[in-house]
DNA sequence: TTAGGGTTAG
C-alpha cells in the first residue's frame, strides 16, 4: 500500500495513469484514507482526467468516509452521470443514516436518464427500512417486480428484511417463499423470528438449511445460536456450538459472543464463563454478555464485579453495557450504585439513550422507589413501547393500579404501540383495582383489536382478578376451559386466594392437584401447610411436614436484606450474627410494644402447634424483614423510607406489624417480598392487604 | 466505480 504511506507519491503517480488511479481510490476507499484521496482527487482535477468513471470513484470514496457533501459535490460537478453515480451516492447517505435523502435520489433518477438497476433498488430498499417508510418500500417491490429484478438474491433479501423491519414476519413470509431461499434470506428470517418469539417458525426455517451446515457462514451460526438462547435449548445449542468449532467459525467475535449469550440464556453460566474466557478478543459485547449472563441468572453481585474488570481491559461500556448493570443494581436493590453508574453514563454521554433510561425506570421500580422511576419516566424526550410497559408494569406491581391505567390512557392517547407486555400490566392493574369487567374488556380488546394473542401470563391476571373478587369457582373453572399451557404460578395464584378466602375446601383439592403434577412445588408445601393450620388441623400440618421431609424438600429459611450506607446487611429469622444483634432486637421490643395499643396481636396460629405461646410468640417477633425493619429505623435517617426486600412471601404478622409500624413509628417502608411490593405508611399498605 | 444478513437490554 504506497497510496497509504505517501498520499502526494500516490496521486502524482496515480494522474499518470488512469487504471492505477482508479485502484488506489478504490484501495482509500477501503481504508477510508480520506486526505490521501483529496490528493487524488486534486491530481485528477488539475490533469483535467477527472471523468465519469473517476468521479463514480471519488463519490464512493467519500461516501466510504462518511463525507456525504464531498460525495455530493462530486456528484453534482459531473457532466454526465450513470447508474454507478447514482448507486454510489444512495449507498453513502444510506450508511451515513440519511435514508430520507436516498430515497430523494431515487425520486430524481425518475427525471434522468440512468434507470434504475438491481444495485438501486437493493439500496434503495434498505434506505426504506432504515426509514421506516412502508408505503415507498411497496412501490420499490412493484417496480422490482414489473423491472424483472426480483430473482436477483440482493434485492430479494434487500425486500426481505424490508418488510421485516416496516411491516412484520407475515409480509417477509411471504417474500421468502416467492424466491428460491439463499442463505442470506435465510438468515434474515430466522432473526426475524426469533425476534417476534416465534421459534418455531424461526425453526422450521432453520430446517430448510439444517442439511447444508456446509454452507453456513458466521451470521447463520449467530442466527441459529440466538435461536437455541430464545428456546433456552442447550442441547441444540451445544449441537450448534460444535458444528461451529468444527467449521473455524468460533473465532469470529460475533460467534463468540453469541456462544457465551446462548450458555446465559439456558441458565448455563458456568459454561458462559467458561466460553467467556476461551475468548480471543474481548469487546465491549463481551462484556456485556457475560455480565447478562450472570445477572439472568440471579448473580447480580457477580455481575457488578465484572464492571471494574472490564474498566481495566480497557473496553468502554456502551448503552448495553449500562442497561445490564442498572438491571443488576435493580435485582439488588443497591439504588445507590445504580445512581453511581447514571452519573458515569451521563459523563460518557449515554445518560440520554432510550436502553439506558428504560433501564433507570426498572432499577428504581424493582428497588421499591416507584416514584423515583416515575421521575425518571416523567423526564424522558422520547419514550418507546419499553418506556410505557416498564411504567405501567411498576405501578402495577406496587399496586398503583390507578396510576397505572392513568399511564396506559396516556399510551394509548400517544398512540404508542401497545405489546402483550404491555397488556400483563395492564390486567394486573384490574387485578389490583378488583376492576373484573374492564379485565375481561381488555382482553378482548387486545385479542380482537391489536390482534394479541393472550399468553398464560394473561391468563394468570383474569385468574388473579376472579380470585380477589372472590369468585374462586369460576376462576377455577376459567382455568379448567380455556386452552392454555398453565402453570404452577397460575395455579398457585388461585390456591393463594383460597387461603386468604378461607375456601379451604377449595384450596386443599388444589394444592393437592398442583403436587400431583408437581411434587416438588415448594410454594405449594407451605401454602398447603398454611390452609391446614387455619383450619385447625394440625394432623394436617404435620401430614405436610412428613411429606416435605420424605421427599427431601426443605423450605427455604426466610431471609431479608436492607441497604444501609452502601453496605448490604443480612438477617435470617432469629439469628443474632449482625454485630448490633442486642441494640437491633431491643428497638424491635420497642417497636412490638408500641403497636399493641394499636391492636396488634401475635399470630399465634402460625404453622407450630406443638410449641409453647411464648416461644411462638418469640419465633414470630424476630422474623427476617421485622429485624431489617428494626434495623432500618435504628440506622437511617427519620424521613428516609426504609427499603427491605424479602426472599419468600411476607407472611400475615409481619404484614399487620409493619402496617402499624409505619403508623407508630411514622415512617415509610418498603418491603419487596417474593411477589410483590408492599409500601407501608400511615398504617396502610399499598396491596390493601390482599397478597 | 455502486448493493444483502451480525453479537449484548427490557
Amino acid at each position: 500500500m504506497r497510496a497509504l504511506r505517501s498520499p502526494g507519491g500516490v496521486a502524482a503517480w496515480a494522474s499518470s495513469d488512469p487504471g492505477a488511479a482508479l485502484a488506489a481510490l478504490k484501495a482509500l476507499a477501503e481504508a477510508q484514507e480520506l486526505s490521501s484521496g483529496k490528493a487524488v482527487h486534486g491530481r485528477l482535477l488539475r490533469a483535467r482526467a477527472l471523468g465519469l468513471v473517476h468521479g463514480n470513484a471519488l463519490i464512493h470514496l467519500y461516501a466510504s468516509c462518511g463525507r456525504t457533501y464531498l460525495a455530493r459535490r462530486v456528484f453534482d460537478a459531473l457532466s454526465l452521470r450513470n447508474v454507478v453515480s447514482y448507486g454510489a451516492l444512495m449507498a453513502g447517505y444510506l450508511h451515513a443514516g440519511l435514508p430520507a435523502a436516498g430515497l430523494d435520489l431515487l425520486r430524481h433518477m425518475d427525471l434522468a436518464p440512468a434507470r434504475p438497476n438491481e444495485f438501486i433498488y437493493a439500496t434503495a430498499l434498505a434506505c426504506c427500512s432504515d426509514a421506516g417508510t412502508l408505503r415507498t418500500g411497496e412501490q420499490c417491490h412493484g417496480r422490482v417486480l414489473k423491472a424483472g429484478l426480483g430473482t436477483f438474491p440482493y434485492v430479494g433479501n434487500s425486500l426481505l428484511c424490508m418488510y421485516l423491519t416496516c411491516s412484520g414476519v407475515e409480509d417477509a413470509a411471504r417474500v421468502l417463499s416467492a424466491a428460491s431461499p439463499d442463505v442470506y434470506s435465510c438468515n434474515s428470517m430466522i432473526n426475524g423470528y426469533v425476534d417476534q418469539g416465534r421459534f418455531g417458525d424461526a425453526m422450521a426455517v432453520l430446517g430448510l438449511i439444517l442439511a447444508e451446515v456446509d454452507q453456513w457462514d458466521h451470521v447463520t451460526f449467530l442466527a441459529a445460536l440466538g435461536l437455541c438462547a430464545g428456546l433456552k435449548d442447550l442441547r441444540l445449542g451445544t449441537q450448534i456450538h460444535g458444528q461451529a468449532l468444527r467449521r473455524g467459525v468460533e473465532g469470529n467475535i460475533f460467534v463468540g459472543n453469541s456462544v457465551v449469550d446462548m450458555h446465559g440464556k439456558c441458565g448455563e453460566v458456568g459454561a458462559a464463563w467458561r466460553a467467556f474466557c476461551e475468548l480471543p478478543d474481548r469487546n465491549v459485547v463481551s462484556w456485556s454478555s457475560i455480565m447478562a449472563a450472570f445477572a439472568q441468572n440471579g448473580l447480580f453481585e457477580e455481575a457488578l464485579r465484572l464492571w471494574p474488570e472490564m474498566e481495566e481491559d480497557g473496553v468502554r461500556p456502551n448503552d448495553f453495557s449500562y442497561a445490564i448493570v442498572l438491571a443488576a443494581c435493580g435485582g439488588l436493590s443497591v439504588l445507590r450504585h445504580g445512581e453511581a453508574l447514571s452519573a458515569h453514563a451521563e459523563k460518557t454521554g449515554f445518560r440520554g439513550h432510550s436502553l439506558v433510561e428504560n433501564a433507570l425506570i426498572n432499577m428504581y421500580a424493582r428497588g421499591g422507589s416507584i416514584w423515583d422511576a416515575h421521575k425518571t419516566f416523567a423526564g424522558m424526550r422520547r419514550r418507546d413501547t419499553v418506556s410505557w410497559n416498564s411504567m405501567i408494569s411498576g405501578f402495577s406491581q406496587h399496586g398503583l393500579g390507578g396510576e397505572a391505567l392513568r399511564v396506559f390512557h396516556w399510551m394509548s392517547m400517544e398512540r404508542a404501540p401497545t405489546t402483550a407486555v404491555t397488556f400483563v400490566g395492564v390486567l394486573s392493574a384490574c387485578d389490583r383495582l378488583g376492576l373484573v369487567d374492564d379485565g375481561f374488556r381488555y382482553l378482548n380488546q387486545m385479542a380482537d383489536q391489536m390482534g394479541i394473542s393472550p399468553t398464560v401470563e394473561h391468563y394468570t391476571c383474569i385468574v388473579g382478578l376472579l380470585s380477589r373478587a372472590g369468585r374462586l369457582e369460576d376462576a377455577e373453572s376459567f382455568m379448567k376451559t380455556t386452552e392454555a399451557e398453565w402453570d404452577a404460578v397460575a395455579w398457585r395464584t388461585l390456591l393463594c386466594a383460597c387461603l386468604i378466602h378461607k375456601n379451604h375446601g377449595l384450596g386443599k383439592r388444589i394444592a393437592k392437584q398442583i403436587l400431583h403434577r408437581n411434587p416438588n412445588d415448594v410454594g405449594t408445601y407451605v401454602l398447603l401447610s398454611n390452609i391446614y393450620a387455619r383450619s385447625g388441623s394440625w394432623d394436617g400440618v404435620s401430614e405436610i411436614r412428613k411429606l416435605m421431609r420424605a421427599r427431601g424438600i426443605k423450605k427455604e429459611p426466610g431471609s431479608s436484606w436492607i441497604q444501609v450506607r452502601n453496605q448490604t446487611h443480612v438477617f435470617v429469622s432469629g439469628d443474632r450474627e449482625h454485630p448490633r444483634a442486642d441494640e437491633i432486637y431491643t428497638k424491635l421490643r420497642d417497636l412490638l410494644a408500641a403497636i399493641r395499643p394499636l391492636g396488634y396481636v401475635p399470630d399465634l396460629d402460625g404453622v407450630f402447634h406443638d410449641v409453647e405461646d411464648e416461644q411462638k410468640e418469640e419465633c414470630l417477633s424476630f422474623h427476617s424483614e421485622k429485624l431489617a425493619v428494626a434495623f432500618g429505623i435504628l440506622t437511617m435517617p427519620p424521613t428516609a423510607p426504609i427499603h427491605v426486600m424479602k426472599n419468600l412471601r411476607i407472611c400475615d404478622d409481619c404484614h399487620t406489624a409493619l402496617t402499624l409500624i409505619s403508623l407508630a413509628a411514622a415512617r415509610t417502608v418498603v418491603v419487596r417480598d417474593a411477589n410483590r411490593f408492599h409500601c407501608f405508611e400511615d398504617g396502610r399498605c399499598s396491596c390493601g392487604s390482599y397478597w
